[in-house]
DNA sequence: GCAAAAGTGTTTTCAATACACCCATGG
DNA sequence: CCATGGGTGTATTGAAAACACTTTTGC
């Protein structure tokens, strides 16, 4: 039996989360976008595993990867049997640079998660089943902090929670419940050219406790 | 590479948590106990496997699984590579019978998951993981409903709530939000044989929503 | 000076908490 | 009749929600 770990990798632009895929430059599913994947060999164990192939893959190094979800239908590849584990990451596009490093890829590219291109196998699935699992986390404190570490605006990471929740949010009360949970702290600079008046830019206190927002 | 899938199943009895488990007649692990537990054939998902095996082990059918957690440390199993899957089940004790339908198995039980008793392989992480999940899961009102059915008193959840939270809850108020949260009604009847007044036997309403409580 | 987006304070509402007495049963 | 545990109501506190005007920038 084979056994594969896949990485659904995620970040904000924007507002909007993006998922990270690659294309393939050849047969099967050339022309595809795949999440960055890779079979389990006998001495290495899922995490080893997805840390390799996102690093091989994408250049991607020193992410943390949180167990999301395993795939088992019988020909989720039509190929051969392969049973898929999903991890997922969340990190802050400005902080990494990606490399295309591997002979089989024509490309690498961030995808709106509501706007994916032509997705080989089964990995529509996997991010779909990733997204539910990124909207139960990004609520946490620890895992804003992670997409966030520093230079965000209030209506920025409001905008977010308006997407995740599915619904508007007000923007005085969001305010208050995000300055009383004692999270954030002004950098004395403002966010550069917008229309209307520049928001000021705030980032996350040294050390703070994983409170659920929202 | 032999992947797994693994069951932890667990009930409620008088307001403690306990756990499945089925001890081994021959070597290896002899007299340990385990979870159930079955190899992943080729034909078969990890759901068919882990539906198979908890029948075939301990002779109960029909339960509902969820996924919980994937096991890939190299040396988990010491005679072989195997990756294992968990898969968490929550059911009404008194609903079901145990029956040993399988040659290798000398006994199954239910133990309490703070005592267990000496466990094979890895499995004791495998609970230890389980019951975080499952901490989890019966705050919500539809995983609650699976484990008491009907004929459940007030004060019995009220204490499996203080073991999950860890700390006492105030009778009233506990009371208060769970009637107000529109899931119970009374069936009428009340607990028979304690030492004081007897405590009144609800049943979960028909159709609920899924509110997450306390 | 006008359009666009951000910042700010007060009032109301509802849920969470704290708290003390009475009730039904068994022995 | 007493010990044991279960059921009930009220007052207080604190958080969430509703709401309108002012401020800063670009053009």
């Amino acid at each position: 039996m084979n056994i594969e770990a896949l990485a659904s990798i995620f970040t904000i632009v924007d507002g909007k989360f993006k998922v990270l895929m690659f294309r393939k430059k050849t047969e099967p599913y050339k022309g595809y976008w795949m999440l960055p994947n890779a079979m389990v060999e006998k001495d290495k164990t899922l995490e080893e595993t997805v840390e390799e192939c996102v690093s091989s893959k994408v250049g991607l190094t020193a992410l943390d990867y949180e167990q999301c979800d395993t795939f088992s239908a019988i020909n989720r590849n039509p190929y051969k049997r392969v049973i898929g584990v999903s991890f997922i990451s969340i990190i802050d596009f400005r902080a990494v640079e990606l490399h295309q490093t591997y002979d089989d890829i024509e490309n690498v590219d961030w995808f709106e998660i509501d706007n994916l291109p032509k997705v080989g196998y089964d990995h529509a699935q996997v991010i779909e089943s990733a997204i539910e699992t990124l909207k139960m986390k990004i609520r946490h404190s620890l895992t804003l902090k992670k997409i966030f570490p520093s230079d965000f605006t209030l209506p920025e990471i409001q905008k977010m929670y308006e997407q995740v929740l599915g619904h508007d949010l007000d923007r005085r009360n969001f305010r208050k419940k995000f300055v009383k949970a004692d999270l954030i702290e002004e950098t004395g600079d403002k966010s550069p050219g917008t229309n209307g008046r520049p928001a000021k830019l705030y980032r996350f206190k040294e050390e703070i406790e994983n409170k659920l927002l929202f």
